[in-house]
DNA sequence: TCCTTAACGCGACAACTGTTGCTGTAGGAT
DNA sequence: ATCCTACAGCAACAGTTGTCGCGTTAAGGA
């Protein structure tokens, strides 16, 4: 709109993820920021977590937590980030139906513990680009990874080669997040359980085999 | 907290479903209100879906809004209110896997379509109340409703007597949801078969039967 | 017709959101 | 030691959310 480049310094938007100066006052700044955030969660659950508190909290100011993480569901996407370990692996249980259910189970653990970060996160994706970003990155990385429990049923010889892995992964997960986080019933860990097996059922029949 | 009740008349809260003088003013009110939702919701969208925005197109008072409605959340749940048909049933095709996969493309169809009414609900009733109400009490009466195609499976012999109707249905819907809600793949309609079908080869398998 | 009162209108308010232009400060390279 | 610059602090702003007390209107019964 405006042709003449701005006489004044651009405030230059800094980048949330990698920190320029790994050291120094940005790296302390950051640390504060997300304890900040966890505290509060724990402490207060997420309708308290607004980005006020949040500098309140961490005695950062409130332009500073705006302009590095731009939002709430930014906020908890950089809370996930540091706690998505690097070097998450799915159990071998010995069957795809055994790692099925302890997928299911750390699912249901992540939807139902404490602090409700995954939930927040979810919550917040709906309005939040960076929160809705961070939980497709985490997803896709996630389902990467569980991929080698297929591998290892068509190995073993439990479901037929071929079998797509993210359709029976989803299959298996998704009624847990679909009871917990959209039905909302009080789901227990039996429902890992029932959608793991049904799901391993379904692959053993050729169910995840496109045509 | 104080013991002296309010000298002044309590401001109480008006039923938003209800309304007591369904000839007059209020219903007048609700009428101009849920039409500004739509109207809104279909030319700007879920962002532009503010109180303010709908008070000011409806010509009703922001405060009146807020009073009857809550929150967006509200607003969204009366629209869907007078949107459910009372009489909705489930198709009948002759078979499981067709009548799971009528279903699921309903499903899809909801959550793809235009207006976005399910999605902004969906996205709404993570932060409103009135919101996460109004989709629990529609999906608990949609349920209930499918459960007719279980039944109908069990008396052609498709599926073992016993499944349980529900985890059934949620077998075969929780992915569509997954995928568009929560993963936002960007999912065609082939899933909404992919995954029906995969909950009736489970259910014909007996994964739905408890012990 | 009049009276009661449920429900709407109005203005003010506090809290949170998100942005902008500027100044201040400390890391890190030279 | 000194400069450069990325980044933090600051103050002010406009917009939205949600609430409150009070005055006003009109629906529906007596």
């Amino acid at each position: 709109m405006d042709e003449s480049p701005p006489a004044t310094r651009i405030p230059d938007p800094p980048s949330p993820g990698p920190v320029r100066r790994p050291g120094g006052r940005s790296a302390q700044v950051r640390r504060r920021v997300l304890d900040a955030v966890t505290a509060l969660l724990v402490e207060q659950g997420y309708d308290a977590l607004t980005v006020d508190a949040v500098a309140d909290r961490s005695g950062v100011h409130r332009t500073t937590v705006y302009r590095r993480w731009r939002d709430v569901g930014g906020l908890l996407a950089g809370v996930l980030a540091e706690a998505t370990g690097e070097d998450w692996r799915p159990r071998d249980t010995g069957s795809l139906d055994g790692d099925l259910v302890a997928i299911n189970r750390e699912v249901h653990e992540a939807l139902t513990g404490d602090p409700p970060l995954t939930g927040a996160l979810i919550a917040a994706s709906f309005r939040s680009p960076p929160a809705a970003e961070a939980l497709r990155a985490f997803w896709a990385d996630r389902y990467d990874r569980c991929a080698v429990v297929v591998h290892r049923a068509v190995a073993r010889g439990e479901v037929p080669a071929g079998t797509d892995a993210r359709a029976l992964l989803v299959a298996a997960t998704a009624p847990v997040y679909h009871e917990l986080l959209l039905l909302r019933s009080g789901a227990d860990a039996a429902l890992a359980q029932r959608a793991a097996r049904a799901a391993a059922l379904a692959a053993a029949a050729g169910a995840f085999v496109p045509v």
